[in-house]
DNA sequence: AATTGGCGCAACCGCGACTCC
DNA sequence: GGGAGTCGCGGTTGCGCCAAT
């Protein structure tokens, strides 16, 4: 198969990525420029010379629609893998590195576009939660997406939402609140996608499927949300919790719902004793089976926040409980409630609202 | 209209692990 | 065993875009 530049300038079909997302070629970078020329520039010395020779023949910067088309051409007809000989054989003036890197991080065929979904936002969150900064592995539980991608959109967003905090990322704190509001809002918005395309996530299904499941214990120190209850015809529950959790059990939808439903409104809190907060719960998540699973715990901890904002002294137990009570002021001083943009999932104001 | 500053993301870098001879 | 080459991962950089001023 060999592509020509005229088949993929367009940026659809099976490579999506080729001058799709740039207008047009960057220029290189500027450092080594100034060293190639400096170097070229001194006679005397044979190292140097032998340095720029070697710095001309091998290309930096951006990757032109030629590079690209070449690279895509060579691997479809030989293969992946042995970079630095694919490189030289393909005629490509980069470093094996910088070929793979491309292929993986933009030109595989089989790579997704675009925003992280609310699923996959709430896989990446709970996966980080456990892993910490193992992009490669948390992305090779998001089918399409590259650990890059992955490790961006934790510095640009994740980050910049503790930021605006004025909190650390690693901090319990800012755990809690991905704990507490994110994750509850991202399994809220999940479920939206799902119920208006009347389906789960089918790439992520099997991952979320694969999700440690039980309930940390009171003994643990860590809050414990006990879900162990009766089936319920109650239909209070976050929409998150009928949709989602189909996919994770082979309980029905209705009747999971319910049980989620109850859960929520029972919650049994304790205050949580271990900085690592969700390291730890996920210990005890792996060590116990109980009824629990992910899902059910956004979808409850939705609850929480949604029920508690109707009662100030369970606002006020709660805030205290995990040492929110001056840092939700502090989204109020921030100016953070003063918006209700949908976009902003830590809008404690819609919270609030949701009564 | 011009400037500025923040954001998002592709690409690069350094380093450790792995493989092969 | 060890040295060279290669691979893969996580951290960092730098540039284009765009909204705010």
């Amino acid at each position: 198969m060999v592509l020509q530049q005229s088949s993929v300038a367009g940026g659809a079909g099976m490579f999506p990525g080729v001058a799709a997302c740039r207008p047009g070629p960057r220029p290189a970078a500027k450092a080594p420029m100034m060293a190639k020329q400096e170097r070229e520039a001194d006679d005397e010395h044979e190292e140097e010379q032998r340095q720029a020779a070697n710095a001309e023949e091998l290309r930096r910067g951006p990757w032109t629609v030629d590079e690209d088309l070449t690279l895509i051409n060579y691997i479809a007809d030989h293969g992946e893998g042995r970079w630095n000989a694919l490189a030289r054989a393909a005629g490509l003036k980069r470093t094996g590195k910088s070929c793979r890197l491309r292929w993986l991080n933009y030109l595989r065929p089989d790579l997704k576009r675009g925003d992280f979904t609310a699923d996959e936002q709430l896989l990446i969150l709970d996966l980080h939660s456990r892993w910490g900064n193992r992009w490669s592995k948390i992305a090779a539980h998001l089918p399409g997406r590259t650990d890059n991608e992955i490790k961006n959109y934790w510095r640009t967003r994740v980050q910049k939402h503790a930021k605006q905090l004025n909190c650390d990322v690693n901090s319990k704190r800012f755990k809690d609140a991905m704990r507490f509001l994110w994750m509850p809002r991202l399994a809220e918005r999940a479920a939206a996608q799902h119920q208006h395309h009347r389906q789960p996530s089918p790439s992520l299904t099997p991952c979320i499927m694969g999700m440690p499941t039980a309930a940390p214990s009171s003994s643990s120190g860590l809050m414990m949300l006990d879900t162990t209850v009766s089936n319920s015809s109650s239909s209070c529950c976050s929409p998150s919790s009928a949709v989602t959790s189909s996919s994770l059990t082979s309980e029905s939808a209705h009747d999971d719902g319910a049980r989620h439903a109850a859960a929520a409104a029972e919650p049994v809190l304790t205050a949580p004793a271990d900085d690592d907060y969700w390291g730890a719960a996920t210990t005890m998540q792996q060590q116990q089976n109980d009824h629990y699973d992910f899902w059910s715990t956004a979808s409850a901890l939705q609850h929480l926040c949604t029920a508690g904002a109707a009662d100030h002294h369970f606002q006020h137990q709660v805030a205290a409980d995990h040492d929110l009570t001056g840092w939700v002021q502090g989204f109020s001083d921030g100016g953070i409630l003063s918006g209700s943009s949908s976009d902003n999932l830590w809008s404690l104001d819609d919270i609030w609202r949701m009564q």
